[in-house]
DNA sequence: GCCTTGTGCAACTATTTGGTTGCGCATCTG
DNA sequence: CAGATGCGCAACCAAATAGTTGCACAAGGC
């Protein structure tokens, strides 16, 4: 019934269903690719939880990861971003009738 | 630093992070308003479970309900989808950055 | 007035999730 | 080589989630 399955759709909203991994996201964009430590520096919660939910994001592949010598970077893929974005506005088309079905409610038979 | 909040941005990924409610969010959107009862019909899952995922929307304000005599009817407010897709368009910016940094990564220093 | 239909509430269970701590291993650096 | 740095388990814990069942109550239809 879809091109990316729902599951998978699903999946990367789930990924982004959380404020830790939301700032963790836009984090990774705003700065590139960034290491799980030097993103749990400074930060309330521990390393590992990063990781964790860093984790979360490559499973959901939202991110990728890539060992380089004693380091792993994490940086966004974007392509997921835009596929979440393309499922939004593909079922806009939805959203005039909704709106006047918002409206009906209101007034209601 | 935003002006939907992060807090409340993240609700309304987490609320469509499950193939359910997303389900019941396409649904919806499809069929206008509708009642728990009736979308729960030859569904797998009980009536009480779809009542708490309509829940769920309706506090991450996806979701408008009306209760009309007997019946009570659900039905997608739009607008929440529209910040949600604003979010992404305007995290967006960064993407052609992300994309560089994505092939650096592959080529690394 | 009675039966049906749709909703609402509560209690309970199992699984997932977000987080912790502790430790061992690998890899640079001096 | 020795120490520092960064990563990767694994065990464990508390709270949230997704789901169930059972029942009571309100609103319509006949």
């Amino acid at each position: 019934m879809s091109n990316t399955s729902e599951r998978e759709l699903a999946g990367v909203f789930a990924a982004l269903g959380d404020t830790t991994r939301l700032a963790l996201v836009t984090r990774l964009l705003a700065a590139g690719a960034l290491t799980a430590t030097s993103l749990s520096e400074g930060q309330a919660i521990t390393r590992q939880a990063i990781v964790k939910h860093l984790q979360v994001l490559v499973a959901a592949r939202l991110v990728v990861h890539e060992r380089h010598g004693k380091e792993v970077l994490y940086a966004v893929d974007p392509r997921r971003l835009e596929e979440a974005r393309a499922f939004l506005t593909a079922i806009a088309e939805g959203w005039d009738k909704a709106l006047g079905r918002l409206k009906s409610l209101v007034e209601a038979p």
